[in-house]
DNA sequence: GCTTGATCTGAACGGGTGTTCAGATAATCT
DNA sequence: AGATTATCTGAACACCCGTTCAGATCAAGC
């Protein structure tokens, strides 16, 4: 067989990703054509055929990608001793990752509408399982009584949502370090649940 | 001049606005048509330009009247004596205001890239405005010495972004109450700046 | 150097898009 | 009753959509 290895596959198929992560995250998935996306890959559209099934993997793909690098990254995170360590880290390891990757992250929940059923499903699944990790903090954290939650669903939501707005302001090279933003959110966190 | 007064326009220029910001919301600005708004209006698309110029303005026009009414609203709530009185009732105004108009709201900051760039400032200065309105707050407050604030902008960010998690989950009729969500919110807030 | 087959082109498919407008409709006024 | 005109229809305009596929292209293996 030809052309098995050093073909342009290797090359496309993520570049075809990248495009349709930037501009997804520029537009909107319903207003991206795929003959835009190809014309940023370099490609006729029907060429991009040979890399998604159709435009709407080619979104969950990006979703489920983002996903699982977010749980994957999180599990490598070292484990802390106390409910207060736990909970520091986690603050700092959302922000930390969020800010790495804001394209996949703005997609990521402003896209959600536009997944079938089944594939909204999935990546709720996912997102869910990473908010328990955080709910699990804040359980431990009130049972060992250093925590003062009036209610841990409402608190694990309220958490995330105060540390996702990062996102919507936050530019390196700003008037604040990574750093800096870290320490402040993770000071409001700390008393908001102390 | 005939048909002045009972005319259709009266009830289909509303109807028009109403469906606009249902399918808006639950599908995306780019994801619904002009056919589609005028089916659920009962009317043929054309008839549609009675009532806007065209789709962009359908959009701003729903933008513009939730920030004037939120600003509105906000204008019309009693002063408070202190700081801390003052952000007790600003988070609890948002709270209300937004849970009472969740489609407006979700379409106010989901729909935030398709508004033309002139449309676009008008929106994010609306916004600005009501956005200082609550720095404001947290100024007198860390200036009396009541607030223990890093950054007041922020932290006016972060309150924001936390309140408005509230409309991802909340369903009226749910476990917990209006009176029980600002009661919850309210003592995040007002641990997190003291 | 020829064959092989992964990759890409370019055209086509059926259908949908926002918007316009001449003409039909019908409610109000004189 | 007849004139007026706001409102709506239905067709048309030029264009874009996601997807398919026969055939061109060309790098790798023999």
């Amino acid at each position: 067989m030809a052309r098995t290895a050093g073909s342009h596959s290797d090359i496309t198929g993520p570049r075809v990703r990248e495009a349709a992560l930037s501009l997804f995250a520029q537009h909107g998935y319903a207003a991206v054509s795929m003959r835009r996306i190809a014309q940023d890959v370099g490609v006729q559209a029907g060429a991009l055929y040979n890399y998604t099934p159709d435009k709407q993997s080619l979104l969950f793909d990006l979703m489920r990608g983002h996903m699982d690098d977010l749980l994957q990254a999180r599990a490598l995170e070292p484990q802390s001793a106390t409910p207060l360590d736990s909970l520091e880290a986690f603050s700092r390891f959302h922000i930390r990752f969020h800010l790495e990757r804001p394209l996949a992250v703005f997609i990521s929940y402003m896209e959600l509408r536009n997944l079938n059923p089944e594939n909204f499903a999935t990546i709720e699944d996912l997102r869910r399982r990473y908010e328990s990790e955080l709910e699990t903090i804040l359980c431990d954290g009130r049972d060992t009584g250093v925590f003062d939650v009036a209610d841990t669903k409402i608190t694990t939501l309220a958490i995330i949502a105060m540390l996702n707005g990062v996102n919507t302001w936050y530019r390196s090279g700003g008037r604040l370090s990574l750093p800096e933003v870290e320490a402040i959110y993770w000071g409001m966190v700390h008393k908001a649940v102390t």
